[in-house]
DNA sequence: CTGCGATGTGTCTACGTAGTCAGAACGAGC
DNA sequence: GCTCGTTCTGACTACGTAGACACATCGCAG
């Protein structure tokens, strides 16, 4: 039914191997019988097939991915990651997880298939998973996720020198007071970011307390806005975990009754698309996500031996916006 | 190196195929021998080859899908999909492009491997490469792509009642003149809206001009509200082609210093995540993506004989929001 | 004209699984 | 005790490809 290598060698007068090696060391074989070959197989409407192929060279040509179902921030991951390999000729497998708990049912399903590599693309795996997922024949990388280092070879935006360079954007604006919204306790990136803040804040004598949001969602962020609605405990500046976190403070705080800035100044972290909208012109931190992925990429394809120590962290660029403008308007 | 199910067939005592037999149909193997195949398995640390069993059965258990890269849509709905597949046991192979000039790039890749089913999930694909991907062995499904039809099964919203629903509602708040600003040269689901809008608002004695917007992102109706701003050409209600492209004209009306839904009202179309947002509160069609998804994959996995002639028309429902409340605030 | 490397092609086999078929083991009914 | 049907298991093979190996052909230097 299906045409095979077998009938586009009978088609050119040739031998399955010479087919074969047409469409994968095409420099193997003689110019004229590649194109008798190629003609054949056009007539035959024959394309090779991929399962076989990875079947007998052990290779699939496919890197899997496990993510949050949910989250903007990696929907714009995936589609990076995608394109990327797309260009190599390389597809994306996707292994979506609802929440914390599924992730080892994702995990499952990742051992059948023989993948190429695994990208580990979230905070909230935890540490036991992400063990569990070392193992020869595969190349991890961890995405984003300081939990991983040490355990998996690692690449991340530079967390800590991001938060620094917006707690000291956010500093210069002459503040006094600031506090920082974000889920330490799910997801590993906010404990850094929070830590990085609250550091070069206290370097110039301003605390920053945590609010813990429940979660890196809009509809977090916008709950707990609530905090600081009763308006004593209003600091001048508050930073969230994440851009989706800062977007439902904004929210927030604006249907409250307050203006950003003009009453409370506010940062996010990631750089999403939504950050260069207008309706918000969020200062934040923009993670170089291509390059991001570019690195990830490489630890999977010419990754080093011990690739368990090897870690990429890659700084992020300030995006001043309208949040954090001050005074001056 | 790798642990095969000759390996576990030698530890338990039995054959290759008891094993084989174990992990595929349970039903055919004796409890006692079950057990001791599942223990030798556990202790080797087996899990089966999915690369080999497609190959035999001629079944990958994985659907593709054909999406445009940038698109926070086609995002909603490819987390419902791979969701829905994952409780099936079935994967999600991404096949994402850039523009649609680079489709057929996609859609070459798309026939190596052997998938269940494909659901080409764009409105921009042109219908030539849409009748090529007809083919036996693969169950293909256009979703939301009205241009499909007659050609391919087709899933879509119900995008003519939508846009006339939308239409009524604003229609309803007393406006006079409307414009829709879309992209009907590249998408074809707007060509339906609009005429359903223009169509239920002519129906009240309304005019609604159309303006090509260019695209469907947000840039776009960013871009497209600078139109209204001379004063002169303001409609009472713009109806936005998509929901991102509501987003772009609602920020840029409202930096253009007119109020939204103060001076002017605005809708969208599809129920994305943000038009919640308390930032936009978007009155929009909201498509029930779960219905959607799983009629999709109905007719891919228990798609009837003719299925090219089969069309699901899935209607969607009216979100009044903030941006459509006029007078009464 | 012989020997040798380079090049091109064919034969054969393995990748790891699942389905077909045959046969073994067993109990039940005459 | 023999036949029959049922249940279970093993041997074998095919899925479609790519790599190992052997061999044929050719040009070229000695």
């Amino acid at each position: 039914m299906r045409v095979t290598s077998h009938d586009v060698a009978a088609e050119a007068g040739v031998s399955q191997a010479t087919v074969a090696r047409v469409f994968s060391s095409p420099d193997k074989v003689a110019l004229a019988t590649q194109k008798r070959v190629r003609e054949a197989a056009a007539k035959l409407g024959y394309v090779p097939n991929a399962i076989a192929r990875s079947l007998k060279s052990q290779r699939t040509d496919i890197v899997g991915a496990v993510v949050p179902a949910k989250s903007e921030y990696w929907q714009d991951v995936l589609t990076a990651l995608s394109r990327s390999l797309a260009e190599q000729g390389k597809q994306l497998l996707l292994f979506p997880f609802a929440d914390a708990d599924h992730v080892e049912e994702a995990l499952d399903s990742v051992e059948q298939y023989r993948l190429d590599g695994l990208v580990l693309a979230s905070s909230t795996i935890r540490p036991e998973h992400l063990v569990r997922m070392r193992r020869p024949n595969l190349r991890v990388v961890a995405f984003n996720q300081p939990a991983a280092s040490g355990l998996l070879p690692l690449v991340m935006v530079d967390n800590d020198a991001g938060a620094r360079d917006l707690a000291e954007h956010v500093a210069a604006q002459g503040i006094r007071t600031a506090a920082f919204v974000g889920t330490v306790t799910s997801a590993s990136t906010d404990q850094i970011r929070y830590r990085g803040a609250a550091s070069a804040l206290a370097d110039r004598g301003i605390a920053c307390p945590y609010i813990e949001a429940g979660g890196f969602s809009y509809d977090a962020g916008y709950k707990a806005a609530a905090r600081f609605l009763d308006g004593a405990d209003l600091p001048d500046a508050v930073m969230g975990g994440s851009d989706e976190v800062a977007f439902g403070l904004i929210d927030g705080l604006r249907t409250g009754g307050l203006d950003v800035p003009g009453d409370v100044l506010v940062t996010g972290f990631d750089g999403l698309p939504q950050a260069s909208w207008a309706g918000y012109d969020l200062t934040t931190l923009v993670q170089p996500i291509e390059v991001l992925v570019d690195a990830t990429l490489a630890m999977i394809f010419d990754g080093a031996g011990d690739a368990a120590q090897s870690e990429r962290i890659v700084p992020g660029t300030l995006r001043e916006g309208m949040t954090t403008r001050r005074g001056n308007g």
